[in-house]
DNA sequence: AACAGGGTCAACCGCTGTTGC
DNA sequence: GGCAACAGCGGTTGACCCTGT
């Protein structure tokens, strides 16, 4: 702070370059090449900032530059190379040819990051939600919910294939996760054990107008709570799938290990009208409930609907977003070494 | 037609890391 | 080791455009 910008001396211009300024630093590039930007643009004739020069050359003039819309394999790629390496903007765009940082950090910001939130997604993270889980899960446990046969999950658009017993052990794990790096499944029981307790304190204690205007927040979330259900189903699918014939014979089902970054997903599948999941937490605990929720994804082989639906570049922008529902269900392996990606 | 509001994206800003003296 | 210059990074800004009222 308190430095003042390189622009600022000597009255050097700022602003949107015109096609005179730009032609000149092409043409000065074309016969010394790039580098030493500090004295670049006086020998350029240019009355810019050295630091100005070279963002235009980087973002605008380089001819390796691809311009115009980004592919589907792009999109798929950057939300892949943002869950392992975060905002590290110029190591995504060197793994994508002809896009540079600031326009990967554009995108990102105005179209993907936007997108995962619409979906119930934290764009940080990757993984659904945890305020929309708690939400269920505090409104499950409303004694005034309960009375009324107010059914929360219709309410928060999750109702008709998810099993409710999956949400509060799901919203106990998402929040013991957030309080602590190691969960085992015994602390994890504990946990669950004095989050229900905590949340049922917190609803004794609201009248039911409180309740109710909650709810009436609640339908905020709908858009988001619809994309998470397609999160939330995958847990019924592979590689490890709880199935219940009934509600007394139930049984994990696996079918593989997990993949790895770069594997296929396994395909996407319905179950049918069983009942998708009734479980413990212990066996969502054993089994990596993270990567229950998501699963890594593959650009050519991933179908993208349980209907099989192929898309397309140019598709709709809820196309993309029904993409994306699966397409951001992967996880980052512990065994991944994040250091060799850089 | 005029205006407001929101989205987009090129460019800027401040900071950090690297290099050379 | 200390310093300055330089290069590069990620976050932010603001002009422009589009859409809805």
């Amino acid at each position: 702070m308190g430095k003042s910008a390189c622009c600022d001396k000597n009255g050097l211009k700022k602003g949107p370059w015109t096609a005179e300024e730009d032609q000149k630093l092409m043409d000065y590039i074309k016969k010394h090449g790039h580098g030493r930007w500090r004295i670049l643009p006086k020998n350029a004739g240019l009355k810019r900032c050295g630091k100005s020069c070279r963002l235009r050359w980087t973002n605008y003039l380089r001819s390796d530059i691809k311009r115009g819309k980004f592919s589907f394999e792009e999109e798929e790629a950057i939300i892949r190379l943002h869950s392992v390496l975060g905002n590290k903007w110029s190591a995504i765009a060197s793994r994508l040819p002809g896009r540079t940082d600031n326009e990967i950090k554009n995108y990102w910001n105005t179209h993907i990051r936007k997108r995962l939130l619409r979906m119930g997604i934290d764009p940080v993270t990757h993984n659904p939600r945890v305020d929309l889980l708690q939400l269920y899960s505090v409104l499950n446990s409303s004694p005034y919910i309960s009375s009324h046969q107010i059914d929360i999950s219709s309410l928060l658009g999750i109702g008709s294939m998810l099993n409710p017993n999956l949400l509060n052990p799901a919203t106990s794990f998402f929040s013991f996760q957030s309080s602590s790096q190691e969960a085992s499944p015994e602390n994890v029981q504990e946990n669950q054990l004095d989050n229900s307790q905590v949340h049922q304190n917190q609803f004794q204690s609201l009248q039911p107008s409180q309740i109710q205007a909650c709810i009436d927040s609640s339908a905020l979330f709908l858009d988001e709570t619809q994309l998470l259900q397609a999160h939330l189903k995958q847990l019924s699918t592979s590689p490890a799938n709880f199935i219940c014939q009934n509600s007394s014979q139930c049984s994990w089902q696996e079918t593989g290990n997990f993949p790895t970054m770069g594997e296929s997903l396994v395909p996407y599948h319905e179950i049918g009208n069983q009942t998708l999941i009734k479980s413990s937490f212990e066996n969502l605990s054993n089994l990596g409930f993270s990567s229950l929720i998501s699963s890594t994804p593959s650009s050519s082989t991933t179908p993208l609907q349980s209907s099989s639906t192929t898309y397309v570049n140019g598709s709709t922008e809820d196309e993309r977003d029904s993409y994306c529902s699966n397409m951001l269900m992967f996880d980052i392996p512990n065994s991944l070494d994040v250091n060799g990606l850089l």
